[in-house]
DNA sequence: GGAAATACTTGATCTACATCAATCTTCTTT
DNA sequence: AAAGAAGATTGATGTAGATCAAGTATTTCC
């Protein structure tokens, strides 16, 4: 079976590319975790104390509201970075929770150690800049049809431009994505099965 | 009156410290314009060429829909930095339209530039890292809560973490801001005037 | 492999917000 | 200062999607 440290450093040579020296050190600030399917990365309340990368598996990042409903901020899946960035920077308690939709396996990084890989490996700044620009837009495209479009025009958005992903999430995980009840969804899955 | 120059250089100084050579290059890279009230910074369909750092008044970022319902992805004031970012990077036409609500000055990078300035004084790839995780922590919270508040919670949080904006733009933004109708708007306000 | 938990569907009803339309108020511009 | 444009309010009515409830299908796991 093959080094997961492969798989993370292929992803990071797409944007950065590294001296050997370089990739000693990375590969020294990170910590290799497996997750059980529904087992918490982080719960809120908590201290998010790690930037983590999914090497395999799928989390979500999610609010629960006073009603005690669930609001899913992002997945994550194999390549994706994830924490609650707020309180991960700031140093408070996480308002979001993070837990595994299948068994997972993460690299995590504590932030002390990103901030000395920033120093001593200043490119690691240009990938994260990248990287969040990426996730800017991608944001963005999310609020404007979140304030722009219908639930229906939203789930076929998130049908196509997240096929694969759908395929490995149950239903009741896109509406809490989408911000619509599952009923809802369910009836529009309905709708679109007759065309 | 004050050099323009010295507004820009002192935010950036926040983050990061340049030295009078990378000052020099980075001040030749800026290109100063003035908008008048409704003007276009950028129309959807342009290719959007420029970064823009606001010195002086206040832009909106916004997409019209099928309907010519205009929909606002972001506002930017002095300090903030304000494109349309994906087609900056991807290099193809707009979505979105940025005009002016008040008189407007800004300070324009174009994007060769920018890619100078990244390789010549890598530390901007930290400044704007920095201010990329900033805006992405600030677009969660507003995905949040479009998915999981009603419109007058929405409403409640905008007056609170923006109340000096609030101040200077007409109330018809602020509900293309949060996805509502003016009316509901104003009917909100209303119900909240009688507390 | 079977019980229990979790997920999905369908129907009936309710409600937050949209739409349409008319009036009033405040800014802009000459 | 006056005319016109843009913005805000208010009322009547419509509708997308929520809620509540009861059932069916699918996983999970001892």
């Amino acid at each position: 079976m093959s080094d997961p440290h492969e798989f993370i450093l292929q992803h990071i040579s797409r944007h950065i590319t590294l001296s050997e020296q370089d990739i000693q050190f990375f590969k020294s600030v990170l910590r290799h975790r497996k997750l059980r399917k529904r087992q918490y990365l982080l719960q809120a309340g908590d201290v998010s104390l790690y930037e983590n990368f999914v090497l395999k598996g799928c989390l979500r990042a999610y609010t629960v509201d006073n009603d005690g409903t669930e609001h899913i901020v992002m997945f994550a899946v194999e390549g994706w970075w994830v924490s609650d960035l707020y309180s991960f920077l700031a140093g408070t308690p996480a308002t979001q929770n993070i837990d595994a939709l299948e068994d997972t396996e993460v690299f995590s990084i504590e932030k002390n150690d990103l901030e000395k890989l920033y120093q001593q490996v200043p490119e690691f700044n240009r990938m994260f800049r990248i990287l969040l620009q990426n996730a800017f837009v991608a944001q963005q495209q999310r609020i404007i049809g979140s304030i722009s479009q219908t639930a229906e025009e939203q789930y076929t958005s998130f049908s196509t431009k997240y096929s694969t992903l759908e395929q490995r999430i149950p239903q009741n995980q896109v509406a809490a994505y989408l911000g619509v009840t599952p009923e809802t969804l369910s009836r529009i899955r309905k709708q679109q099965a007759k065309k």
